[in-house]
DNA sequence: CTCCGTGCAAATGGTTTGCATCTTA
DNA sequence: TAAGATGCAAACCATTTGCACGGAG
């Protein structure tokens, strides 16, 4: 998503842009880490000294509301922010608690064919494989 | 899970036997509404007036190491316990947080099917599916 | 008799809220 | 100039921890 339409998507929903929430939108939605709030404040920090998380759970708070970021929580406490909000699976290792996206067309369509199985009409989804990396299998 | 299984397991792995261990892990292993730790103290302590919410949470500790349950987190600060740890999927309304559990071979297969895809040696998975159910739909 | 479990009370820590000040439109 | 955003400090609240007492083995 460009910076633009981001703009565009702030004023049609009656947000006003500013510096602090451009930059915490921008540092989320090109994120492939996961990152928590806390990881988001101290990227954004660095540019904003100013900055405080308090801003950055309002905001995380919009992106949620715009459907652009899924929160993920898990059992060690922490609240992840995923801006990919299509069909994925999310491969996440038990240890270090290091999560990677997994996509695919083929997934995408396994994935429908399996919840056309169940009688509700889907609304989202969470897909979590647990599994442990080369790193932490030492 | 039998009584008699779940005594000898505590045995095998060193954790004592108390009447309040027992009701609250036959309490979280028969349900099938993925109870919270409150909902779990509400119900056991009609029966044992003195328990407290610590050690529901303690048992639930227990639970987790033995592998009998999984703990779901969500958004809404609820932590949910699931007492069926095979593949499943638990659909979810957004509105009312209601879970409910789908099984199937069929299920199992494709899930199966769609990781065979991933690259990793997978130990567990979430799989969720948000809806809204009929009640929230009014 | 020893160790673990229980349950009270207090601490914890990520997230949320109240509010005064500043910024956007 | 009005409405909304920022950021500090305080509140929140589910969960965890410290500790003294009691029950299991």
């Amino acid at each position: 998503m460009k910076e633009t339409q981001l703009i565009a998507l702030f004023r049609e929903n009656g947000y006003k842009v500013t510096p602090q929430r451009l930059a915490i939108c921008e540092e989320v939605l090109s994120s492939r880490e996961h990152p928590s709030a806390e990881m988001i404040f101290e990227k954004v920090s660095k540019k904003y000294p100013s900055l405080s998380l308090t801003t950055v759970y309002h905001t995380l708070d919009l992106l949620k509301e715009l459907e652009l970021v899924h929160e993920l929580r898990f059992d060690n406490h922490s609240s992840r922010f995923d801006p990919n909000t299509s069909i994925h699976v999310n491969v996440i290792c038990r240890r270090c608690g290091k999560i990677e996206d997994y996509n695919s067309d083929s997934i995408q369509k396994k994935w429908r064919d399996l919840v056309s199985e169940i009688d509700v009409q889907s609304i989202g989804q969470r897909l979590d494989v647990y599994f442990v990396c080369e790193k932490c299998n030492d």
